[in-house]
DNA sequence: GTGGCGTGTGGAACCGGTTCCACAACCCCC
DNA sequence: GGGGGTTGTGGAACCGGTTCCACACGCCAC
């Protein structure tokens, strides 16, 4: 049975209340007081009680994170960085994770609760106008990851800027006929991130007078094996591609096979270029885009402290840099 | 603001008990009044305070579970296993993640707290016969997954099986001379499941009369370079093996690295397995060993559970069976 | 009619902290 | 030496649930 703030009040023979002003360092306490205080907390092995502390701070100490499919690797490195700031901060992180529409609407709408959490931090998940309502009624402080609404905090990578990365980096290489592989244009769940790649990499080219043609852009399911079908089609046309951006590194190998089984040659004949720098990327050779995934979370941690101490919500938008690794998959554009 | 048990006792014309009593679906209520009340309840759209609930029941509702590297996919998958059993449990879960050796004792020293957690669930995590006092002290109920420890229940999978099998497989392909690219047989931080699978594949051998040489047996760190050396020199050797068992895909992949940059041909001169069955192994085209790891996590989940509920810590080990998935880097021994 | 029992109910006490109020002790100054 | 301010402290009230006790009421049996 551990001891009670009350067991410590007793034995150092001052009131329950001293013995709270000390746990909390707070002035006006006398330092003979507060030694013996203390002596008493260490002689107990005394820890206060989070639940009792929770009840009458009416605050939890924890924050829900809500993630879009958990096991991706760039999720969970996300993950990393919140927890480990949010130890620092002494704050428990609650996770729950998304695979489905029904248990989406479900997280979303018993997630608001103020009793539950201190705050919210989603991870590929925006909500809907009703849900933020919702949210905004609860009173919780929210930020989002690589996510986004014109009314909330979020912590993103710069999708934009990472699409004119990939296309400036082959366009170096002479590259004029461009391809890219992308997520279903309108998710069911999660973000269109992707589309916002796609977009940076036609302000690229639109720089430099060219255009990604219509029946160059295929877009679908995030699995290899669909990446890969789009992506025979696309290399079996006339004039195809002489470099392939791929919204994700997954996409990027289905890319790569596809090449592979029609005898294609990489970088020879077509440069691909992947998105996230997973593990695989490293040793598939794939150049890629990297994003500080942990950082994000790590930002977003910070925000969330901010918003719970009374920060204001400015700036909305916070923008991380991405940066290009160039592994053996990009070269210059075929004669 | 959301109310309380106290205005629905009021808006009910009922006392606080007896709200109560509805909530918690017990026995000795009126029909009529508990309709009264569940009206009130829906009417003022109250939901009970889980800080209030955990100090008045001594209860937390809340799992901590202790993870080692947590963003190793197979790691990854397993707590998606136990966040869909918690979910289902209305527990909720809390991730502590490990990465150094003092970290893990910072954890383990601070996470045997009734007052904070109804249960622990360690992860490829094993508590020193200390830390195991200072939990049997706080009472909680500990779970491991993928990790021994001869007095705590545990869920783990068959890794001697798993090494049978690599073993049994390659030899039906009619290999004799084996190589064993595995972890630091003494980790500092994690557990030797390496070291298990490494006992099945001996056993196997022993059953057909071979051994593996102590010179083919290279065990280092976790990380595909290092795997990649200990396979070269092993491969240069004189009386090279020709088939390779890896501990895990990351090293397994280290190990066609290193046959590729060796022009050894795989399958051909060498045959190779790893072990996990992590995505990368799926298009590297990897014959691996599967293990259920999701399920691992539910199966914890239940225990703990039920250890929560006062059921006996027996049967102490569960041990979930392994499966070898083949692809395209096993094939019949060279002549 | 009355004693005994079961059922439904209100309300006090409790879980273990924090906060606020009241008050004592002391210092200082006029 | 009395009024006013500061400092340190104890203790009550509170956070929002659960649980237990006491009691009212109805029913049945003798």
């Amino acid at each position: 049975m551990p001891a009670t703030i009350q067991d410590v009040a007793r034995a150092a023979g001052v009131g329950r209340g001293t013995v709270s002003r000390v746990l909390n360092s707070r002035p006006n306490v006398d330092p003979v007081t507060r030694a013996r205080v203390l002596e008493a907390i260490a002689a107990l092995d005394f820890v206060p009680s989070a639940a009792a502390r929770r009840l009458s701070l009416r605050r939890t100490q924890s924050i829900a994170v809500v993630t879009l499919h958990l096991t991706r690797p760039s999720v969970v490195e996300r993950l990393r960085g919140i927890e480990s700031a949010l130890v620092d901060a002494a704050l428990d992180m609650i996770v729950l994770n998304i695979e489905t529409v029904e248990r989406r609407d479900a997280v979303l709408r018993d997630v608001p609760r103020p009793e539950r959490f201190d705050g919210l931090i989603l991870i590929s998940v925006a909500p809907h106008d009703t849900e933020l309502a919702q949210i905004r009624r609860s009173g919780l402080p929210v930020v989002l990851i690589d996510a986004h609404h014109r009314a909330l905090p979020r912590v993103v990578c710069d999708d934009v800027g990472g699409g004119m990365l990939a296309a400036n980096h082959l366009l170096e290489y002479g590259h004029r006929r461009f391809g890219f592989i992308g997520d279903e244009p309108r998710p069911t769940l999660g973000v269109p991130s992707s589309r916002m790649r796609f977009r940076g990499v036609g302000l690229a080219l639109r720089e430099h007078g060219l255009a990604i043609r219509p029946e160059h852009v295929a877009e679908g399911e995030h699995t290899r094996e669909f990446a890969r079908e789009l992506t025979e089609t696309m290399l079996r046309s006339a004039a195809r591609p002489t470099a392939i951006i791929a919204a994700s590194d997954t996409k990027a190998i289905g890319v790569l096979e596809a090449a592979r089984t029609l005898g294609i040659d990489v970088p020879g004949e077509l440069s691909v270029i992947g998105y996230d720098d997973v593990e695989a990327a490293d040793f598939v050779g794939l150049t890629t885009i990297h994003q500080p995934l942990a950082e994000t979370g790590a930002r977003a941690v910070h925000r969330m402290i901010g918003l719970i101490a009374g920060a204001a919500r400015v700036p909305l938008r916070e923008v991380l840099p991405v940066s290009l690794v160039e592994r053996r998959t990009t070269g210059p554009a075929p004669a």
